[in-house]
DNA sequence: GTCTATATTTGGATAGAC
DNA sequence: GTCTATCCAAATATAGAC
């Protein structure tokens, strides 16, 4: 995975090898298993094998930490987004593309942050939701280019707001029931949301 | 609503103008506006007008009140389910029936109980979480005896099982964007999601 | 069924040494 | 960058009176 050395190499990421990274990863595993506020200060400096107290050496508070695994989800998974759909040919190829990749990124690594981003959007401050908020609509707008172009040639089954509202639920979901080893595999979940969403 | 009347009469839910129910009614409001793990007993009990420690003679902790809000809101919309769908004609117009009811419950009264039962479900205990399972399933139960008979008229787009699971994030989901004031009604919506997973 | 008063625990955060 | 020690605030729950 590439793009993150990319990001890092860009300053937009924090390094995962480095404590910093290393305390994100940690954090994200624990806010996604117990929840935010379950998960104490004295439990993520366990988990890292240092005291609560040398965490405020990073991060001056439990809500920055959670601040930061949200912002930089969004900002890797925005690249993914954007590499997977590139060497499409078509809308419609764009389109799985877009449903495969957000599938593995709710499944893959990854996918610890990307659950406290769904889960504990609600936790973050009115501020910081708003300035998240910004960094959210640039990843939507990557999955509208592409609706709004299949709406356009009259291939989407409604409108392009409404599929992709729908579509954030569906995916999303599939974190509670979806399993890698069961016989269904997640190119094959991709192609049946996507038959759904476009006219047959 | 007559349904949860009856339910009140046979012993299954609290009724709502009784202390205990506008306890529970009360509780599922915070627990939806601010988490169950930032609403404290005192916020509860401000907002019921009495104090604190006045909670603890109608439930005997606070996981408690989680749970019996989680219970009964299963019931009621099991009860909802089924009534909902009685009346239909086919199996189609079952299932319209079921997404019509479903998005009615997760817009409507009762939405506050029914998205706690989504948010908080990882915050149960192990034991708690089984014995809600039981009542989970019955009500998916009257999901499946429709989407089943569907699919043997060869009227689904897909498997009934992982239609359903689509189903549940799409639902779920929409009380993050839809608003009744908007220029497109519970109907229409309901009617949009029925065409994207019958045949065409 | 609700009040007052309080026991007890736990959590986030800080200060200064190393 | 981590440790030790600790402050301070907040939270659940209890006991007994009314």
């Amino acid at each position: 995975m590439e793009i993150i050395q990319k990001l890092v190499d860009e300053g937009q990421v924090t390094d995962p090898s480095s404590a910093r990274g290393r305390l994100l990863s940690a954090a994200a595993h624990l806010f996604r298993l117990r929840g935010y506020d379950r998960t104490t200060v004295r439990d993520l400096g366990a988990a890292l094998g240092i005291q609560s107290g040398s965490l405020f050496h990073h991060y001056k508070s439990k809500e920055e930490i959670l601040k930061a695994v949200m912002r930089e989800t969004i900002i890797i998974n925005t690249a993914r987004l954007q590499v997977a759909k590139a060497p499409a040919q078509t809308k419609t190829d764009e389109l799985y593309a877009l449903i495969l990749e957000e599938l593995a990124s709710i499944q893959g690594e990854g996918s610890d942050a990307l659950t406290v981003l769904v889960h504990e959007w609600r936790t973050l401050s009115e501020d910081v939701r708003s300035e998240l908020m910004v960094l959210r609509n640039a990843y939507e707008d990557v999955w509208m280019e592409t609706l709004v172009g299949l709406k356009e040639e009259n291939l989407l089954a409604d409108d392009p707001f409404i599929i992709r509202r729908l579509l954030i639920g569906s995916l999303a979901w599939t974190t509670n029931w979806f399993r890698a080893e069961g016989n269904l595999t997640l190119d094959a979940l991709a192609q049946k949301v996507l038959r759904l969403v476009i006219k047959p």
